[in-house]
DNA sequence: CGGCTTACTTCACGGCGTGATTTAACGGCT
DNA sequence: AGCCGTTAAATCACGCCGTGAAGTAAGCCG
């Protein structure tokens, strides 16, 4: 509350040259005209913003599209090439790491296995920059050239003071005996490139807001159901953090107090009657150890017409549908997207029983105005999503390429 | 996003202007120097921007505080006196019109009660008329002096476009039969003054969070327990509303599928265990007709040791403890504010126990950084929240006066 | 080739916040 | 009483911003 972000006039500036440079970003090859438009900005404004921008090199022009009559509109969009964004998925299993241009073209990736020291927080942080490494050096790309590696992570983030360098990033990933880890500083050590870190939830919503079922949504809540179950809020276009970065717990939500226990401790959380482990342990029919597996089986016992398997899947389609109605009533969204792997699995099948469940649920002149669907990018879209907490601050900076001199000059 | 607010150098100085006389009003007299070090502002731009204030007569100097062997500081204040807010509390049963000064001082107040036609809506709003010109009238108050008037209603509110004078303010109020109501047009046609209309749990909520229990905090749920449940969302400050303003329906929340019947239709839902009516209704030994004397009869017969009364508060209790453990999850706040005139009245039996259950039911992490608290206004605070809507408004604008140019020429 | 239309650039202007300098207003000391 | 050191506030030159009007570029059509 100092200065609500920026009280000089050159803050202005760095204002406009986000705006212009977030809608070239999203809404593709724009000219200057339409920019204004757009906007709000005068044509003046436009032709200087845009100017700098490429000058900077941040923006290229592409072509001219003539009109009847009149001196034809250069068309203009983000560099795409010059820059590049890495993404990193820890999963519980493996650490997924990737490689992107601006217009997410996957341009290397590599799967690192976790061994047995897999809830070593050094062990994961060794793997991720070795995994790094691996992707600059595959494709020879200049560390200049990376505006920034993403992580997703489970657990909750704590970001830490800004302007830190990510020093102070803090994870607590109870489900992988995470406490109060400092990823930040782990990685620090290992490169000098830019770090944001997030909840993978967290960053596999951001990606379907921005790529996938979310886009154009201002309001919208994407509900992770997987092993476990989570959320992503947002909130007005950005990501719903709360006090401490934890927001967004959904799976243990109550939705029958006093009912089954769940493996966080307490009873009748939304978790323990949809979550994927919780499905597979209460089927029990399914081969263990392989959770994809047993959720797959689960699903096609049910297909098959198996009783117990459709009793299992209709009461997890009415419990989804409460939890979903209570995401309604709190947080009155456009949209409501429903990913995570177990999510997109059984959500074909699960999704009219869904919708029959929260319509009675929930209130309705919000139900109204929510749309229930499924998610559009798979799981892989947490690494897609990490990779955009480095875009997302590049864009809001208005193109402000991070000071790494440390890169080039500081070899001793 | 046309341009995310003001892209022109004016824009700046109405943001410093704002920034200013929020500070002033919040935190009470402040020197110039102050000011500087609080806001961010060099002290050259500090002297310009109170000097605009000053001239305005939005701000005044008072006093001054000597130092050891220097210039003493001059204190600066809001000018409390030139202005006037007027706050409007539609309840079930009666409308409540009071006029504050800028301290929020109450300077004159009215009670109508709403006669056997309450249901309709141009009623309250001639109600609501004939006590703003009535509370006017007593004090002498000139309309230029009235900064707006602020409604509290029960229902949902849609805020219509801005910059169109409340005309397209339409309320949804399913409790009592408000079908889209265009509150604003019927206002509107009666006087001139600049409407604002919100939700009364979001005016309650504002007006803890102002000057009550939730003073200070950033991120905050204020919970509203009366013959129904709501909730008051506040993410970063302000007010959340989601997507048509129907956010924070807490009191429909699922927590126990398949359970009690709630008068919204649906099973299971927290308003039917821990809402006033459910409770008096369950108990059934109160004198019908008046809930709050049902309730304290409740109350006090658990005091005395009733079985049935004390199993009855205990369960509620209980999923109270469940209902704040979900709010707890999903918004992640720092302070969870029980207000509601059941609330208020239960609140000091039931909190150890709601704290105990909310402890068993949320997530560690989250839980440990949330406070839960009562609220410390009463439910007389819907009426201070409503007269908080014409201030938020006139603090964040800078203390821009709305143009009331047809108040004074416009006779004809 | 000249006129017309449309897209873009240039530029004078008013306005902003900063930071250095100046002025104001006090207490203490001689 | 007069001066000095100290602190608060006001003033001002400076660099920068977006606007809007005027000017220029770049195509069409006849």
């Amino acid at each position: 509350m100092t200065g609500r972000g920026g009280n000089t006039v050159r803050d202005l500036r760095r204002g406009s040259r986000a705006t212009v440079l977030r809608r070239l970003y999203f809404d593709g090859p724009l000219s200057r005209q339409e920019l204004g438009a757009l906007t709000g900005l005068s044509a003046g404004s436009v032709s200087n913003v845009t100017g700098e921008l490429l000058a900077d090199g941040l923006i290229e022009e592409c072509g001219s599209v003539g009109s009847d009559g009149g001196r034809p509109r250069t068309m203009l969009r983000v560099a795409a090439g010059r820059f590049r964004l890495v993404g990193v998925d820890v999963g519980e299993t493996q650490v997924r790491v990737a490689l992107f241009d601006l217009t997410r073209t996957e341009l290397a990736a590599g799967d690192l296995p976790l061994s047995d020291r897999g809830r070593d927080a050094g062990h994961v942080a060794e793997l991720i920059l070795a995994g790094l490494a691996d992707v600059l050096d595959r494709t020879g790309t200049a560390p200049e050239a990376v505006l920034g590696v993403g992580v997703g992570v489970p657990g909750i983030v704590e970001q830490g003071a800004p302007g830190t360098d990510g020093l102070g990033i803090v994870v607590h990933g109870q489900t992988v005996g995470w406490d109060a880890v400092p990823l930040g500083r782990l990685l620090r050590t290992g490169t000098g490139l830019p770090l944001f870190v997030d909840n993978g939830a967290k960053t596999l919503g951001q990606a379907e807001m921005w790529f996938g079922a979310g886009r154009g949504a201002r309001h919208a809540v994407v509900a992770l159901v997987g092993s476990g179950v989570g959320a992503c809020v947002i909130a007005d276009g950005a990501r719903y953090r709360g006090a401490t970065s934890s927001a967004g717990e959904w799976g243990h939500t109550k939705v029958h107090v006093g009912g089954r226990r769940c493996r966080c401790g307490a009873r009748g959380c939304l978790e323990a009657y949809v979550g994927a482990e919780a499905l597979v342990e209460r089927w029990g029919a399914a081969p263990p150890g392989d959770e994809k597996a047993g959720l797959a089986a689960l699903l096609a016992a049910a297909e098959a017409g198996e009783p117990a398997a459709v009793g299992l899947l209709d009461e997890a389609a009415e419990y989804l549908g409460a939890g979903i109605a209570d995401l309604v009533n709190l947080f009155n969204p456009e949209r409501i997207v429903i990913g995570g792997w177990a999510g997109l699995l059984l959500g074909p099948r699960l999704l009219p029983g869904i919708r029959a469940a929260a319509t009675g649920y929930a209130l309705r002149f919000p139900y109204e105005h929510a749309l229930i669907v499924l998610g559009t990018l798979g799981p892989e879209a947490v690494t897609t999503g990490a990779a955009t907490l480095p875009l997302s601050d590049f864009l809001d900076s208005g193109g402000q390429l991070p000071d790494r001199s440390h890169l080039s000059d500081a070899s001793a």
